[in-house]
DNA sequence: AATGTGTTATAGTATATCTAGCACAAAAGA
DNA sequence: TCTTTTGTGCTAGATATACTATAACACATT
């Protein structure tokens, strides 16, 4: 799994590593059990500090996406809180639909656009 | 149209001052050519500087949603540029859709979703 | 004993956010 | 005309966040 960092985003480092990771599992590219870099490592492989991989792993443990040992250093371990997973979800839906609207996006395209990304993702 | 901040959130007051005004005009309650308060008096009346009025409301002219006049103030033009707003909307979806496939929500569970929103949006 | 984990502490720099005050020109109202 | 209000531009300071840099710690593995 390959990890791509662009310096000149708008977007923190650490926001950008925590959804590359989020992405790589809903592709499965890595799967419940694999393991992540460790901190020092991936910090050296994308050329960043060591503690800003540790932060985006230390969110990623918190929103419940891997677990953090210091044995076995990250491992992929889906925590499915699929109700708090639908008010976010709701909560950010809630402005982008708003913003989407107001520039004549209709139902059926965001329809279309869920299927498409949805078929990149897991295949059920 | 009543525009409500939390000072408590950890969203920066600018972005809640464009997310209200947004979802104030997805949901009719402003509509093309109504005038927005004055920088000023919104500031006054939300209780926060003018400056960070402004500077939502520059950013929402950048976006495309108001024109700047020193005649009229704050006026609800919106510039539909459907292609570009898509493109956006698909970059945050991505993310979105991917932390929601890890927590086993089913492409199904979006489209309610997605229906259930866009019901309190534009009646077309 | 050496190495590799995550973890914590401290410090420094840079940027973003919010506030405050001032000045100016254009427009509106009395 | 005079006054007020408007958006705009500018500077400045306070606070928080982001990122980097070192260093050290505790634990497990080799």
């Amino acid at each position: 799994m390959y990890i791509e960092i662009d310096f000149n985003s708008d977007e923190a480092l650490y926001v950008q590593l925590q959804n590359q990771i989020i992405m790589g599992i809903a592709m499965d590219l890595i799967r419940e059990g694999d393991t992540l870099p460790s901190v020092r490592q991936l910090a050296d492989t994308v050329g960043i500090n060591m503690h800003t991989v540790n932060k985006a792993y230390n969110i990623l443990k918190q929103e419940g996406f891997i677990q953090l040992d210091r044995r076995r250093g990250a491992v992929i371990a889906i925590d499915i809180d699929k109700a708090e997973a639908l008010l976010k979800m709701k909560r950010q839906l809630k402005i982008m639909l708003a913003r989407g609207c107001c520039k004549r996006i209709s139902r059926q395209d965001v329809h279309a656009l869920v299927d498409e990304i949805f078929d990149e993702y897991r295949k059920e």
